[in-house]
DNA sequence: CAACTCATGTAAGGGGCTTTAACATGATTC
DNA sequence: GAATCATGTTAAAGCCCCTTACATGAGTTG
């Protein structure tokens, strides 16, 4: 550095790091009032620009909220990534962790999650989108692959639908039980061990007993 | 009937039956571009009457979106009940049928469904939205109680939680496979036939075959 | 380094929605 | 029948979306 621009503090006309600004706005904006509550004037009046500003980055609206929720998932697939950690110590251990690391981010970045799953991003609008979602999800269906190698192979359910179960489980309770708003939901355990208990179950019924 | 005014087809001054048409008219527009898409302008345009009219019943946007989420979780919990139907004939077999419903009222009542879950109505707003949401709610623990029933009492598990359990993989199942939009990611298997195996294993890993 | 070019900003404006305030209508009540 | 009140209407202020035409200045090129 520096070809400066940002560097020298108030800005010339040129904002030099717009784009990153206003998905910063962005996200403070939705954490704050909800994936409805965001609005592009507002966020180019948080990054200091003019309202038609934006529009040079992003083409609409909901292409900034799709930008946002990209970035979620892939945010996302690199958490659920970190905490399965290939399986290690143990994959069901792994698994906890993966569980955890579903309701941490939910939690921790309710603004990633509500452009991810709340904000009614057009699904086909970006395939990108897409295949940052499959990401993610590629790494449950990899975990349940990792503990159906612990069952014989007879009794060996299907892992696609094992990871649905799993995948639908964590994403009910992260929606109903961990999030900003929803949480005030009273409840007689920690959302986590919510989802452990009922991960346990779940293997159970599968005939995975040994752990 | 009838003291007319609705009656009398092009209607004079006053509507009438205001409050419902209006109610109607968010109903489609919100099944149709989803709960951000709906406006108030446009309900009262679609009920023939000023911008301003629907103020006379409802204090603002969100107290109209309030209103319909109510509904939505009063119809829910009938729905629920219905397919409850007291445990007949079988709880087992009720409890399926109960999941079914779940998912039948996401499908063939998104609109519904997505002002109670989608649309984020302050949940303190308004006492009545949570009271019908826990009512509903109820029929599920209720339906977890009989099933329970039949576990030897030293090894039954905590209902509550037991409800909680299904009640998160439903929705889970519901929000990510069996709504318009994002029932586009393709499964192996119908959403009623992946909610009914993973009943089948949760119960089974709770210790209940014999169904 | 001067001129060009292009990405990135600004200004201005049309059109729509929200909500309020003041006024109109007519259904209900006494 | 007159008074009252709920329920409509009109008008208007404020905000947001997005487009178009114009401005700036950073990088490029001779």
């Amino acid at each position: 550095m520096s070809w400066s621009k940002k560097a020298g503090k108030g800005r010339g006309y040129h904002h030099g790091n717009l784009r990153e600004a206003l998905i910063a706005a962005a996200l403070d904006l939705i954490a704050e009032k909800g994936p409805a509550g965001f609005n592009i004037a507002e966020a180019a009046r948080a990054a200091g620009v003019s309202p038609a500003a934006p529009y040079r980055h992003f083409r609409d609206r909901d292409a900034l909220m799709a930008d946002v929720a990209l970035r979620g998932f892939e945010r996302f697939a690199e958490a659920l990534e970190q905490a399965w950690d290939n399986g290690k110590p143990h994959p069901y251990r792994a698994l906890e962790n993966l569980g955890r690391a579903y309701l941490a981010f939910a939690r921790n970045e309710p603004a990633y999650y509500a452009a991810m799953f709340e904000a009614q991003v057009p699904r086909d609008s970006s395939r990108e989108v897409s295949q940052a979602s499959d990401r993610a999800f590629s790494v449950l269906r990899q975990a349940c692959e990792a503990l159906c190698a612990l069952i014989p192979a007879e009794s060996r359910p299907p892992t696609l639908m094992m990871s649905l179960h799993i995948w639908a489980l964590s994403h009910g309770i992260a929606s109903l039980f961990a999030r900003g708003d929803s949480a005030r939901r009273k409840l007689p355990m920690t959302p986590e061990d919510l989802l452990e208990a009922g991960l346990l179950l779940y293997l159970r019924g599968l005939g995975l007993e040994g752990l």
